[in-house]
DNA sequence: CACCTCTATTTTGCATTGCAATATAGTAAG
DNA sequence: CTTACTATATTGCAATGCAAAATAGAGGTG
């Protein structure tokens, strides 16, 4: 199981990376990370990072209207939202790389 | 760079596995997670996690005297330390698995 | 002796961030 | 009218990494 600890400061950088692709909103981007696996995000979790990634200018809103629900708000990402998701990967690959160097030595030691 | 969020939730896992390989104190922890490639923990990170996996049991210390400096508080891993350390790396891969399925279906889009 | 460096642990208080719970609201089916 | 699905926002809480400071032993330098 993922748990909520492991996902911080991971989840921020994934939103992003979600939305690089294709500008998104809210509840599709909850229901594409559960689609990748990282199980199920709340509401109480996803729109306040939005809100500080938009407040930050690391993405910008564009409200749409919807078939089917309210409004719908679009976000696409900035100059700014894009270094840091550079920034994001590179720091994430560092960590994996760490995790995989203690993993294999723990898995030689058995 | 590797963030503090980021270590959120991992570092105790990772600290359980170092622990798990072959006993070990706060201070040599430190340093082989920096071997490692998690850069420089502080001492008000590895201290207090550890004193928190002692009371939940995970580990068990014993003290004993160091030629160099005051004595040293050796730490092994108790079978709810190991079960736990399990129960982490399969969420670790979970997680792993997720991101890594985003990234490449990010990479591919460009 | 005084001072510095390295080893080693502990404690306090703070900042960040995921989440449950709750409120609000539009559309559509029964 | 009720239920269900879509959609966003807010409040308050819990977990955890970290800076900073205190304490302490051993060895070397001036």
């Amino acid at each position: 199981m993922i748990t909520s600890q492991m996902l911080k400061g991971i989840l921020e950088g994934c939103i992003l990376a979600v939305i690089s692709q294709k500008e998104s909103y809210g509840y599709e981007i909850s229901q594409k990370l559960s689609e990748y696996g990282f199980g199920s995000i709340s509401e109480g979790t996803i729109y306040p990072l939005l809100l500080r990634l938009e407040k930050n200018s690391r993405i910008i809103p564009a409200y749409r209207q919807s078939g089917s629900g309210p409004p719908r708000k679009y976000y696409s990402i900035t100059p700014q939202g894009a270094a840091e998701l550079e920034s994001f990967i590179s720091g994430y690959r560092e960590l994996s790389s760490a995790v995989d160097r203690l993993f294999s030595e723990m898995e030689a030691e058995k």
